[in-house]
DNA sequence: GCATGCATTGAACGTCGTTTAAATCCGTGA
DNA sequence: TCACGGATTTAAACGACGTTCAATGCATGC
């Protein structure tokens, strides 16, 4: 059999590159969700999807796109937890613990995608993804939804949600980086309503 | 020149065991700090220790071992420089900030260094290192010991204590990843100096 | 003087991310 | 109808990486 390899038949299935695109994030996320961040590698994933490693460096680009592209559909994905966890109906205070208890039960169901997001540094040099920063921006903005009627001042509110989008982070990242349950035994979940109170009772501060 | 190479010289220098493992662990964490985490390598760092690789095998371990080698280092030089900022005559409060912003300082004086504590995730089946939970440890104390006159209830202490550093540790993450500066024009200090007053501004709380 | 242990080395092994060049298909215009 | 250009895909090559292996010589103890 010295018979010409099969090489390039042009686009293969009916998908189109969008629709590829998906594929290979949905391969990535769920390589990294059963074996972790160390499981996702170009060669990995190519063989997931049962492509060649060029078709994603062609449709998508290098594993750093590719992370980013998980990024992000981690951060639409906790978009949507966090805007089912609000309720026009209940207080401020009310929401925000919601928020918070939505935020951590994320990332407690999913802690290796959700890591993802913060163990990748990103190039120094790259500039910050465009898209990146919105999809932060339209999850962020619950939060300040929420927060509005208690803190009306646009520029004070921005601070106090970004303050406790950063605890809450860091909550989170401590949590699965096992390195909270060094220091208290309680779950990440208490000592989140812990700071939601005590960051929210006195509303108004300088 | 069929010469036998030159291979196996004995130890070379007068060096002894620790102070070839300090010697790695400083070349690791300069490497780090010039050229971030994806600049630490197996053989980058031999090279510019001029050793052979192997020869940081037998005396330190692999590569996930330097990186903990450095990041305890880190967290001694973070337990210093805290320990810097307390003062025995000022207030609680005023010594809470004071650590923040020593934190935060600390932070933005070597970002890349520090980076490698949190970014580096290790393997989820080996067990936490007893000496990180130990510096770790260290490190708190000297927060928890500030907040002793203001929270005199251990328990309580304890956990206040924990948020604070996830919230302190969840602003530094943010903001040397440039995912704070996306959220708000404000440096990480303001934000710390808001999260601390508003956090310890009522004190008692559940 | 000799054997044993240890630090050290170059080389090898397998894998990785990425690039290159070739091959094939598809849409389009003449 | 057919040629052609672009898009898509593939195998192979490239360089670098972490790690291991086998060899080698120095230092030390007997």
């Amino acid at each position: 059999m010295t018979k010409t390899a099969r090489r390039g038949t042009g686009p293969r299935g009916d998908h189109s590159r969008e629709e590829f695109q998906a594929l290979v994030a949905k391969a990535a996320e769920g390589l990294v969700r059963k074996e972790g961040a160390r499981g996702l590698g170009m060669r990995r994933l190519a063989a997931v999807i049962g492509y060649a490693p060029n078709s994603i460096y062609n449709a998508v680009g290098d594993l750093d796109t590719v992370i980013m592209r998980v990024n992000a559909r981690t951060l639409e994905r906790l978009h949507d937890a966090l805007a089912a966890a609000v309720s026009g109906d209940a207080s401020p205070q009310a929401n925000a613990e919601s928020l918070a208890q939505a935020y951590l039960g994320f990332v407690d169901a999913d802690p290796q995608v959700w890591s993802l997001v913060f163990e990748h540094a990103l190039a120094p040099d790259a500039a910050f993804p465009e898209w990146y920063a919105e999809a932060l921006g339209r999850t962020i903005a619950i939060v300040d939804a929420a927060l509005a009627p208690l803190i009306p001042q646009a520029d004070e509110r921005r601070q106090a949600v970004a303050t406790l989008w950063a605890g809450l982070h860091g909550l989170a990242s401590l949590s699965t980086s096992r390195k909270l349950a060094v220091l208290t035994p309680e779950p990440p979940g208490d000592l989140a309503r812990l700071l939601v109170r005590r960051f929210l009772g006195g509303a108004a501060a300088t």
